[in-house]
DNA sequence: ACAACGTATCCACATTCTTCGATGCGTGGC
DNA sequence: GCCACGCATCGAAGAATGTGGATACGTTGT
């Protein structure tokens, strides 16, 4: 689990020679960008959320995904709940089956937070 | 280091029961994907792309950042090979220093990748 | 109640990753 | 030529991750 309780390493307000132009992110943020980036730094679970996403009506079960990326059950599910718990899917469970859904605006978001760490094309005339 | 030689896992080109409405992503850019996030998977690759871009001049050398993230030199090093290695960062050597910045449209580019694993918000309608 | 089915959890193993000290390489200054 | 400096590579230790068999849990049907 390792719950870290943000030692929160200096940013560096100036680090030293040259000076920062604009304050970089956060270490929470990019603990938290990293947390969710981890979801996806596996290419079984990019495979599950795009399969989940391309499925009828954007929603699949889990036996919809064992063939697909060709793993167990097991391996699976461990996938779909780290993917859960990335924020990335919600899962509901109707009747005997478990059915996985993208969150509408995460993936969005992500992206939208992964391109604040690039300045804009206009921003830094320099 | 496991060069995986795509085994290809098959994508399943129709699973069973209930049909694919959108042809998912390939298992090679899936993996190609999943490479680009790993390197994104860690609060400090994410600091450092961050600093760097933050920077004056959008570069840095290793001595600006090793303070900032709190890590030795070795180990700041380790990461920025890896930033390049996934096409983030470029690395350019003047004199004793050598100098990362970030790839221009890489970032913007991985972002669009991933708003392509989520349906538009206009292209399904019901 | 019992059996069958779909999923999640538990456990163990193999692989990979993160980190840093020691060291080697290339550059610049004397 | 020699030393100082910045950086990359090597090697190792510890932690985290991916994987699947065995199994428990919840639901459905008889």
């Amino acid at each position: 689990m390792t719950t870290i309780d943000l030692p929160l390493t200096p940013v560096a307000t100036d680090g030293g020679c040259c000076g920062t132009a604009a304050p970089p992110v956060d270490v929470t943020e990019a603990r938290a960008l990293a947390r969710t980036f981890k979801a996806l730094a596996d290419p079984t679970r990019v495979q599950l959320l795009s399969i989940v996403t391309a499925h009828e009506g954007h929603e699949a079960c889990v036996c919809d995904l064992t063939e697909p990326v060709g793993l167990a059950q097991p391996t699976v599910s461990h996938h779909l709940k780290i993917l859960v718990e990335a924020g990335l899917l919600e899962r509901e469970q109707r009747g005997r089956w478990a059915y996985y859904r993208a969150v509408p605006g995460a993936v969005a978001d992500l992206a939208r937070s992964l391109s604040s760490l690039t300045p804009s094309p206009a921003t830094a005339s320099a």
